[in-house]
DNA sequence: CTGTTAGCGCCTTCAC
DNA sequence: GTGAAGGCGCTAACAG
């Protein structure tokens, strides 16, 4: 830096003011501007972040923090919300790290702030992925009172915590829209294990059809486990043979029309079925599998770009919003009309 | 630092050498370290990367740069091995960050280059996904110049760059032995795409069959294609009819069993099939396909721990070495013996 | 064995 | 509008 100010004639103040495109503030002629950009092309300068992070406290990079990593990289959501968070920092020109997997122990959370600090880090994501977590959330919290902390889920958990999240109603809204259309009138839901967030998402599917003035069989809400019980599924089905489906999540619909097709249930003819998820199987299967797909790529980029914006505004995130991003209904061959429709 | 310096009443000097692990070459006693470790404790001391990079240019930082980053997100291959960079750095106490897609235009070499000099990172790990580009080879050597880079290549390519890659030795001589001791003797090659990749894993395929005094069909490379040329794999199949197939990747295999079923062949019964990547959809499928499961976690963990250690000793990568990780063959319901075996 | 000193590369008042 | 000076938090010689 000195030698580029020496090089054009200015002094390393200068330089700074220009690089860090304060210039027009401090009144700087456009003349000696042209000299320092002239400068810095000569000598290939590059600035020193490090440095300017001493001085400023401020490092251009945020840490991502997730609550369960083995998913993370497992599924092809977590990277698809990572990839939403490269591009996310790219634009605003900041960098992101990966911080501890704060689930694996109970100190992990300390040694987070302890690495945020370390290394600058001017605000964090709380990637949640296991649902409802009091721990995760109790974290996030207690995380949130040292250093910007903005929330997202990739889960599927219409109840979920708030921050940055696929738009549920929406989801379902769209699936059922769509089946409605087509005549179905029993629709079921799927899940590998039903749990509290299948039974919100099933209040979400009772919701929906109420407003239609149709009614959900609470006996139509279906565990779609591994192979080897896959049995048992078959036989749920086949007691109330519902016409139309939401599975979750593509892997568990795939599963079950295969084990229906074996027990002579034909998709699209017999059953319509949508998944979540859309990942590379649904294009591989046969019938290609109808989908609702998450926003993932939106949701990492959006959530980075909002910290960063609090970051840059000083506003600490709202940890209480929820941000709904609405995705959408990809719809192949394994839907189609109601029977006898 | 100069409050814990003051508390536990040495000088900052101490204190910097203690943190860093450097008392016992300086000599400095037990008791004085003692007092040290105390202040930090009680004052909640965390020292500052940032200004410790700014006076060793040493940041525990290196960047990863993609040939592809779509592949890298998209596949489960991607995020597999990010995953191992994320356990190898954090091993050493290294972070890692994103910077540009090399690919993306023509001067994104030099953005690399620059936000690598901006951020003092020590090192480069390379992502090579798209197979025998030049371009990206050029451009390794190129970044290899001026700071440490280490390839990594996760798609399967025989004749690929040097660098951490899968063993397709290996994985080719696991599945071929396999089949033989199943008494397969006519065995085919699939991929989406034959291409020079998949041309050199026929070659291997070829060489490990000569070794058992078996010889390879070259009509048995069969091209499969999304579903809706899907046809013309058939075709071709039921022309030669091997009993065994390796097909790359997970999803093709997919596609193949599905389309042969539909013309009345049946898995494993008129044909084997070892699918490659273990991609989740293996056990959703119907017959749960046997695949060959690249050592992903473990390459990303090696090759980032390869590059900081290089880093650390000051010696440069070497560019031109092959580092072949074994995979394993995941025997599932998709293989069985020949007919009439 | 430990403290003193002199920077690392940068930013930011303040006079001029 | 611009430069000089001081300091950010830390490390590395060297002196004692």
């Amino acid at each position: 830096m000195r030698e580029v100010a020496e090089y054009a004639g200015v002094s390393t103040a200068t330089v700074s003011l220009v690089v860090n495109g304060k210039a027009g503030d401090a009144g700087i002629t456009e003349a000696t501007q042209q000299a320092v950009y002239n400068a810095i092309e000569k000598l290939q300068y590059t600035p020193n972040r490090m440095a300017s992070a001493v001085v400023t406290g401020r490092s251009r990079m945020v840490g991502v923090v997730s609550a369960l990593s083995r998913e993370l990289f497992d599924t092809q959501f977590g990277s698809r919300v990572l990839s939403g968070f490269v591009r996310g920092a790219r634009e605003r020109g900041y960098h992101f790290v990966f911080l501890e997997d704060i689930t694996r122990n109970s100190e992990d959370h300390v040694r987070v702030l302890q690495d945020a600090r370390e290394m600058c880090l001017e605000g964090l994501i709380l990637l949640i992925d296991v649902g409802r977590d009091e721990k995760v959330f109790d974290v996030g919290k207690w995380l949130s009172t040292s250093i910007p902390v903005v929330s997202v889920q990739f889960t599927f958990d219409p109840e979920g915590a708030p921050g940055f999240r696929v738009n549920h109603q929406n989801a379902v809204e769209e699936c059922i829209d769509h089946f409605v259309r087509r005549g179905h009138e029993q629709i079921g839901f799927g899940a590998r294990h039903i749990d509290l967030r299948s039974r919100s998402t099933v209040a979400v599917i009772e919701r929906a059809l109420a407003r239609r003035g149709l009614s959900f069989d609470p006996g139509c809400v279906f565990e779609v486990p591994r192979w080897d019980r896959i049995g048992s599924f078959v036989d749920a089905y086949l007691k109330k043979r519902p016409s139309a489906m939401i599975i979750l999540y593509d892997g568990e619909a795939v599963r079950a029309v295969t084990a229906l097709r074996e027990a002579g249930i034909q998709v699209p003819r017999d059953l319509s079925v949508i998944g979540y998820g859309d990942s590379p199987l649904c294009t591989d299967f046969a019938p290609a599998l109808s989908t609702y797909r998450p926003p993932l790529e939106e949701i990492g980029r959006d959530a980075i770009q909002y910290l960063i914006r609090c970051v840059e505004d000083g506003t600490a995130p709202r940890r209480d919003e929820v941000r709904d991003m609405t995705g959408q209904l990809v719809l192949r061959q394994s839907t189609g009309s109601a029977p006898g429709h």
